[in-house]
DNA sequence: CATACACATTCCCAATTGGAATACCAATAA
DNA sequence: TTATTGGTATTCCAATTGGGAATGTGTATG
């Protein structure tokens, strides 16, 4: 027996003072409202309706008990049905984790026309270069290079950057600036670990294994130990734009086709997706598309 | 399936963050929770659970569901409780209706003394001389002279009254006060219609068809028509003392084992009676017991 | 007194439920 | 990589439950 469908029963029938009317009423046998509502009085231990041979009416206790069966079902349905609504619109909090350079210089202004496009969203970005568990830390959405699949993720494409190869000043000069790609073996490189095999990289589509003296799958902690003379490493042009301005990087292999790094927005895979993070997907991915093609 | 079950059930799991976990706590199969949590999952229309292999965690609906749920469970299981224990404690309000004579002049000290012994109980006293409907008027207990059984009603007796049997002095004077019962014949009669018949007294446990001149369902108005002098009535003493005192009513048959009037106390038949009301009843009913030893 | 009306009960069949075993999936260990 | 483990989902079947129709019971009504 659904204890629910019971208090609901129950609700009617105080209301219509009638077990047969509410069966009508409901399309459902007068046998069976009997049935129910003797199965609630039961499991509940007291009786609420006084029966009659013409019409019923409700007990003290089924009297107090309606007034709150009243105040529960009016909750728990709105309750359900706002969160029914968070499937078809974009509202609730969203929580997004990205590495920092990538969400400084990449997500601040998709998530500013995003919010103003949809208001009732707020939206919390953790800032994060380690690989975050979205379940532990409660992240709607993570931003990563790498397509690693976690345990029941989902991912989506958002761009492919082209990398962009640089080295310091100070170590090309001690070790001269390559003319070509194909020089590459002679270099001292700085890889990401997360690429698979890391120690591989192409230029013009062609394989070259490089000499790895150091790797990380933090990218900050790359760009650090190029800008720190080790050797020459690999990012997208946008983390390390500021260090070439600054003049404490140096673009290298400027003119060869590149391995692109592609990033992914990774969700969680649930039967019933709420809409916002569909949607802010959605978003992103349109929104990086559109930005490509200028 | 019991959507309270499961929304038990979803609390449960909440807590300890397992199906199997839950499953063994509560003695049923893990399928069996993996089923109804599905089930409700489906008829919300949302997840509650992100699964991983390992564990289980709850979605951002799942968290707003389950403050929500918490909260109402809560709530109606307080209200169960309390209206439950109604049944085996002398709480909340007693609606008692008797009639006005014996409201106030047999009443109020039984009630003074059950409200000392019982003060989580209130008890509301409505006067009415008519026979009042227990369900429309929403009576607990009602007070009668009659044992006229309406619908589903029981009733148990308080006491037994012996009848005192008065007339005007007027009346009296005019028509000759009777010396023996043997002379009631002779009289005019006021009788009260719910006795049945209404028309025949007994003296000495004999029978007398009396000549009826006018009969009511009232005790008032069958006490007023006898100091207008209509005839000779019956009523137990206690209604009519101040009357007699008062020299406006004069006692006859002084020296007659007389018919004797039963008061009971009529209440709903319910499955689940409130201890209150039993216990009134029981109350009163001892309390008259004793008193007619004095 | 017969009738009508309303709730309770019974009987029976279809639908649902729950348990046990199994499938499945991912994290961990080897 | 592979095997193992710890967890959820699914499948299958027996048992229970639930609903409808008919019937029973008790009470107003005319």
């Amino acid at each position: 027996m659904d204890k629910f469908e019971c208090i609901k029963l129950f609700n009617q029938i105080a209301r219509l003072g009638s077990f047969t009317a509410t069966a009508n009423e409901l399309n459902m046998s007068q046998g069976a409202v009997s049935k129910k509502i003797a199965w609630l009085e039961n499991s509940l231990g007291f009786t609420l309706f006084h029966r009659t041979s013409r019409k019923v009416s409700l007990t003290s206790a089924g009297k107090q008990y309606l007034k709150q069966c009243h105040e529960l079902i009016e909750k728990i349905t709105i309750t359900e049905q706002r969160l029914k609504n968070e499937l078809s619109q974009v509202v609730g909090e969203l929580k997004i984790s990205a590495p920092s350079a990538f969400a400084t210089q990449r997500l601040a202004i998709p998530i500013r026309d995003f919010i103003n496009l949809n208001p009732k969203v707020s939206i919390n970005v953790s800032v994060n270069d380690k690989q975050v568990n979205l379940y532990n830390d409660d992240i709607d959405i993570a931003i990563r290079a790498s397509n690693l699949k976690d345990s029941g993720l989902k991912a989506k494409k958002l761009l492919d950057h082209e990398l962009c190869y640089f080295a310091s000043p100070d170590y090309l000069k001690q070790n001269g600036t390559p003319i070509s790609h194909k020089e590459i073996a002679h270099y001292h490189c700085i890889t990401y670990s997360l690429s698979n095999p890391s120690n591989v990289w192409y230029f013009n589509k062609e394989k070259y294994t490089v000499r790895e003296i150091f790797s990380s799958d933090s990218p900050e902690m790359i760009v650090n130990m190029a800008i720190l003379g080790l050797g020459i490493a690999a990012m997208p042009k946008w983390m390390v734009q500021k260090h070439i301005d600054k003049n404490e990087l140096i673009e290298v292999f400027e003119n060869v086709e590149k391995h692109s790094l592609p990033m992914y927005a990774v969700y969680k895979n649930e039967d019933y997706l709420p809409f916002r993070i569909r949607a802010f997907i959605d978003f992103l991915a349109s929104y990086f598309e559109s930005e490509k093609l200028k």
